[in-house]
DNA sequence: CCAAAATTTTGTCTTGGACAAAAATTAAAT
DNA sequence: ATTTAATTTTTGTCCAAGACAAAATTTTGG
């Protein structure tokens, strides 16, 4: 089907993995691999193979691997080392609930009606809250590891976040929106190079199921909009998504350069399981670890604001 | 507000841009623009003017206009270069409808709630495709040129597509769905870097109505991943769209990789206002010029393919 | 006035060296 | 034995300056 014999130029490789061409070249000095060859210009020439390979590295990098390690494993050992780190990542969670194999199953047969019924039911079933925290969220996690155990393919994992997103999308819509001056008033983006909305969308869903006052600024927004945006807004919270599709150093150091934009009164809460991310500790952010977190710290945080619940209120 | 003593990076500046460091450096090279200080590591180090002006050279680039030039310009004039350029793009459309300028006004004032409303009226007055085509098609070109001359900030147009989105998914969701076995079976997507997906989502809701069996995989999915969606899905066409958010060297080389990785049976149709990528002409790529043209466009198809239509029809 | 040829403009690719920050390892001390 | 501090390795990004093809523009010739 895909043509193996042409060739792959560096800039589509960046394209395809998001490794730069930094990165690619001095890989190729160091380890040897990938080890192109040239096209008539002298210029890098990479087969499909390397594509494959450099994508389920980079993969693995995110949950925890090394790149000079990774590079000299053959493609089989990769796979396998998929399968074993996303499994003890979740010990408790070794056994799936047949509910969230069910629902890969219909993503596997491509079978988008089947998925979009089904889903809807659960959520009707289980309430909005329930429907994102205990079937959305372990759901992505189970398609996620099915993709870096080469189970899944990718648009396979396309279909299945357009789906929820339209889904998360119009659920979110139909909440009652809260008073113009309830409180906080909560910003919600992700930064530029973040490929993936849903994370964002799942927070929003619980934000405003706390009736917070959300607005979502979709996807890649730049550093200095998002401190223009969150000043316009007046914003209390400024809520980011991160996923392993972003630089981890990329992305620390723009949660750094935000700090020093945002006046201190606003919040940063960074969330997602971005792992790379979880183990820095940017200052004076808020890490949010998990979706439950939000409801918590969304509690403390009217506790240490109470005047601000409701300015315009006036007395029963 | 955006602390002005700080300096920029060169990744920050090619993530807020989208200019790669490699033309950062030709530029400074060549231009002598942008010319950044040096930090203690002897790093360059940009100044928010920098990125300001590169912001607005990066968009009137994608009306046409060459960096040579544009570099020497000041500020002022870069602006003002911006509304003449936009105005003349369209100039039967002298006079905005006072419905398109209304929407802006809502969107200036950042009132999401009021737009969303206006806009869901529009939708009933006007019936989905009228609504896509006479209104949301029209703001969406004037949205990005107040962007150009500096009226509209970023934030708001993220904040605007943001909301439109979530409608037309919505209005997506309750067009009646085809018989499993109609044709065209169309697959939408955009390459990697195309980061808006407010055309992607227009077409789909005119393919839609044209009664076509669509398939989304959303926006920003690698040239190999589109090609195996398209043989699993067994797509008659491959639709992708393009805006000036892309780099149009890029998108071009990547339409000739997927034509020669898809087999010649399924069409790939090319959409979108990205003006440098118009003038060009990709072989046996089908462009799509404006939104009207995809009803046509389909009516030809339809008439090309007469037993494709619905294979497992029975006689009646 | 149009088409072909020459020229300029522009972005991306090249090499190989350098270095700081993060991660892992070793050493020291409580 | 376990924490803390120092050392070493690993890793990504930056730099310079040169090269060149493809696109866009201008010049030339019919």
């Amino acid at each position: 089907m895909t043509a193996p014999n042409t060739t792959i130029s560096i800039a589509a490789i960046e394209r395809d993995t998001g490794l730069s061409k930094d990165t690619l070249r001095v890989w190729e000095r160091r380890y040897g691999f990938p080890q192109p060859e040239r096209d008539a210009f002298g210029e890098r020439a990479y087969s499909h193979l390397d594509l494959e390979k450099l994508r389920v590295i980079r993969r693995l990098m995110d949950t925890g691997h090394r790149p000079g390690r990774l590079v000299e494993l053959p493609m089989a050992e990769l796979l396998s080392l998929g399968v074993s780190t996303t499994a003890k990542a979740d010990p408790d969670q070794t056994v799936p609930s047949g509910e969230t194999q069910n629902h890969l199953d219909l993503i596997q047969a491509h079978d988008i009606e089947g998925l979009r019924r089904s889903l809807g039911q659960a959520h009707m079933r289980m309430g909005l809250q329930g429907f994102v925290m205990n079937l959305i969220a372990p759901l992505n996690v189970r398609v996620g590891q099915a993709w870096a155990c080469g189970e899944l393919d990718i648009f396979k994992e396309h279909l299945y976040t357009e789906c929820v997103q339209s889904l998360l999308r119009n659920a979110i819509y139909s909440i009652p929106p809260p008073e113009r001056s309830s409180r906080p008033r909560v910003m919600l983006t992700t930064f530029p190079k973040e490929a993936h909305g849903l994370g964002l969308l799942m927070a929003e869903t619980l934000f405003a199921l706390q009736g917070c006052a959300c607005l979502s600024l979709g996807t890649q927004t730049p550093v200095p909009d998002i401190a223009r945006a969150a000043a316009a807004y007046n914003a209390d919270i400024v809520a980011l998504s991160f996923t392993a599709s972003i630089n981890a150093n990329v992305a620390f150091a723009a949660l750094i350069e935000l700090r020093q934009t945002l006046p201190e009164s606003i919040e940063i809460w960074a969330g997602g399981n971005c792992p790379s991310l979880q183990r820095r500790n940017p200052p004076r952010v808020q890490k949010i670890g998990t979706l439950a977190e939000i409801k918590t710290q969304i509690e403390a945080w009217r506790a240490t604001h109470p005047f601000t619940e409701a300015p315009e209120e006036h007395p029963t």
